[in-house]
RNA sequence: GCGCCCUUAGCUCAGUUGGAUAGAGCAUCGGUUUUCUAAACCGAGGGUCGUAGGUUCGAAUCCUUCAGGGCGCGCCA
């Protein structure tokens, strides 16, 4: 129940509808018509720039046409006034017997208000972080807001498939399970671990060895490639552990894991191939040498390629190294092949920032296996900049120059890093002093969002009455002071919010919306302090029926927010 | 060399398909408490929306130029 769509359409038909306009203008591309909020300083409840639309395209004056439409829409018992401001903008007070429908709706909708109903299948790549280790800061906001765009998707009604992709095979994974090897020596036999081979420093590795140790207490470490896959899967399986814990300290569960290795186990990526080379979008060729500098080591050996060039990609993209051996980026085709069979309406994957030069070949791949008819949805996370007391914060005990989720949860609590993580724009770099996030006052948005919560809480606790009880509203009761008047025009706004959110994947609107509407209801608090006449409480009574029916739509907005946010929301502080 | 992202107040950042006098927070300065929770609120100052052009009734937003910062890139995953 999006009122500015709602009545939109009904203005969009009121007009339409009318012969004697139609007559003026015959040209009505509608498209381009919007209702919205007025800037601040109107008083109005809405704003329309059909006039300027219209006028455009029929080259006749903005103002006269707002003249004809304001008297055509005025009749409608939703709208109570309208006034032309501007260029030829109609600014529209709803009447008060809309808004008390409105507010019923709302009451009604409950935790679903906000939801814009969709009913589709998507599939949801996050985290999918190298199984070499616990995760580390950069992964926390990939994780995070991954998390939350399912969360908003399931808001709206989708089915969503939370996927993690283990990347267990491949060179990383090699070195991996050597360091694991040496760590397991250092350990038994005390050799020392070598520092010069490239290895993985980090002490969680010791850490898995040790408890590979306790479960096979008699391995042999005579030779690596006696043991290699037994030992590989082993620590793996460790490694994920880590990895679930970190996710589910930050409150986060993946529906489906899925493993590279079953990839080549299942020879996906040549059935998939088979279709691609019959489309003439894989063939057997020669890749061009790159422009730039690196040209000396340039060898021209004939491989398998993608044509990835004809769905907008700089360069066309190998599927085989020079020994013939699969491209890790063949293997991500045969995966996203797979997600394809899985029939899901859209894909979505989130990346880091390092990440970027990948985008256009994967989504490339996905326009070629689907036939165009799947989209895949790249979305980048950019980098996150700790700091704490305003300096740069840096800890490594455990990653070496990472630091790690678990080094910051000993730090901050899960709903602060949460909420932080969604407190910019995802392409924008983030910088997080947690320092502040420890703070109880307004320099932390966690605390300031979850004490609107608490205060009105307080309130029906004070009143002794529950905070969703039915407060019968009359049209009597509806008039709006300045501040309940800002609330309930913030408070239709928020369908809206989710709206753009979920279709654009930006989830930090909701972080700065929850935050806009905590600020005023903190100043209408704050009102009574010096005018008598604005205490919600008067002689333990209600002072206003309005008011408190605007705390329990506060509420409603508050939850459903928050609970799309995966953060807490406590009656008490 | 190429691609992507960023550039808005002293600092950190918002700003849906182009809309009205560009908004928050922090910091700075000044004020508010016998209270329904001051864990809060109110007020003030602070801007050439990186630069230069273009598109039009109208540009922070779209196009082009240049500059600065970040990330990435060739068969690593």
């Amino acid at each position: 129940m999006n009122v500015f769509i709602i009545y939109l359409e009904k203005i969009k038909q009121i007009v339409l509808n009318d012969k004697s306009f139609n007559k003026i203008v015959k040209n009505k591309n509608l498209s381009n018509i919007i209702l919205e909020k007025p800037p601040e300083n109107f008083d109005y409840d809405l704003s329309c720039n059909i006039a300027l639309i219209l006028g455009k395209q029929n080259n006749l004056s903005p103002r006269d046409l707002a003249e004809k439409i304001k008297k055509l829409i005025i009749q409608n018992d939703n709208f109570s006034q309208i006034d032309i401001a501007g260029p030829g903008f109609l600014n529209i007070k709803i009447s008060k017997k809309a808004w008390i429908k409105n507010i019923q709706n709302i009451l009604k909708n409950k935790n679903k208000y906000g939801s814009n109903v969709s009913r589709r299948k998507y599939n949801i790549e996050f985290v999918s972080a190298n199984p070499t280790g616990p995760l580390h800061v950069g992964h926390c906001r990939g994780a995070v807001f991954g998390d939350v765009i399912s969360n908003l998707l399931i808001f709206n009604g989708n089915k969503v498939t939370k996927e993690f992709y283990v990347n267990d095979y491949g060179n990383q994974i090699n070195i991996f399970t050597e360091s694991v090897f040496h760590r397991l020596k250092e350990i038994k036999l005390k050799v020392p671990f070598p520092s010069n081979k490239g290895l993985y420093p980090g002490s969680y590795i010791i850490d898995i060895a040790n408890k590979i140790i306790k479960i096979n207490p008699d391995i042999k470490l005579d030779n690596l490639k006696k043991i290699e896959k037994k030992l590989s899967k082993e620590a793996i399986k460790h490694s994920m552990n880590l990895i679930k814990l970190d996710l589910k300290h930050l409150g986060i569960k993946h529906d489906n894991f899925f493993y590279e290795t079953e990839i080549v186990k299942k020879n996906l990526i040549k059935k998939c191939l088979m279709i691609l080379k019959k489309d003439k979008l894989v063939i057997e060729g020669y890749l061009q040498p790159p422009k730039g500098e690196n040209q000396k080591n340039w060898k021209s050996i004939k491989k398998l390629i993608f044509k990835s060039t004809s769905f907008g990609d700089d360069n066309d993209r190998s599927l085989q190294k020079d020994d013939g051996s699969w491209t890790y980026f063949a293997n991500d085709l045969a995966y996203h092949s797979h997600k394809v069979k899985r029939n899901y309406d859209n894909l979505i994957n989130i990346l880091g920032a390092d990440h970027t030069g990948y985008i256009k070949r994967i989504t490339a791949a996905v326009k070629a296996i689907s036939k165009n008819k799947i989209k895949l949805t790249c979305k980048v996370c950019q980098l996150v900049k700790l700091y704490k007391n305003g300096q740069p914060f840096k800890m490594s005990k455990r990653l070496g120059d990472f630091i790690s989720v678990n080094d910051l949860l000993k730090e901050v609590d899960k709903d602060s890093i949460r909420f932080m993580m969604l407190n910019r724009g995802n392409e924008s770099e983030l910088e997080f002093d947690f320092s502040k996030v420890l703070e109880k006052n307004k320099d932390n948005p966690v605390f300031y969002v979850q004490y609107c919560y608490a205060r009105i809480n307080s309130l029906f606790k004070t009143l002794k009455i529950n905070l969703y009880k039915d407060i019968s509203f009359n049209i009597e009761d509806f008039k709006p002071n300045d501040f309940e008047n800002k609330l309930i025009r913030k408070i239709i706004e928020w369908p809206k919010v989710i709206d753009i959110a979920s279709t654009k994947l930006e989830p930090h609107r909701i972080t700065f919306y929850l935050y806009d509407l905590s600020t005023i209801f903190h100043s209408y608090w704050s009102q009574g302090n010096k005018n008598e006449e604005l205490k919600f409480i008067i002689d333990g009574k209600m002072n206003s029926k309005m008011s408190f029916k605007i705390f329990q739509l506060i509420s409603i907005i508050l939850q459903n927010g928050m609970s799309i946010l995966g953060v807490s929301l406590p009656k008490k502080m």
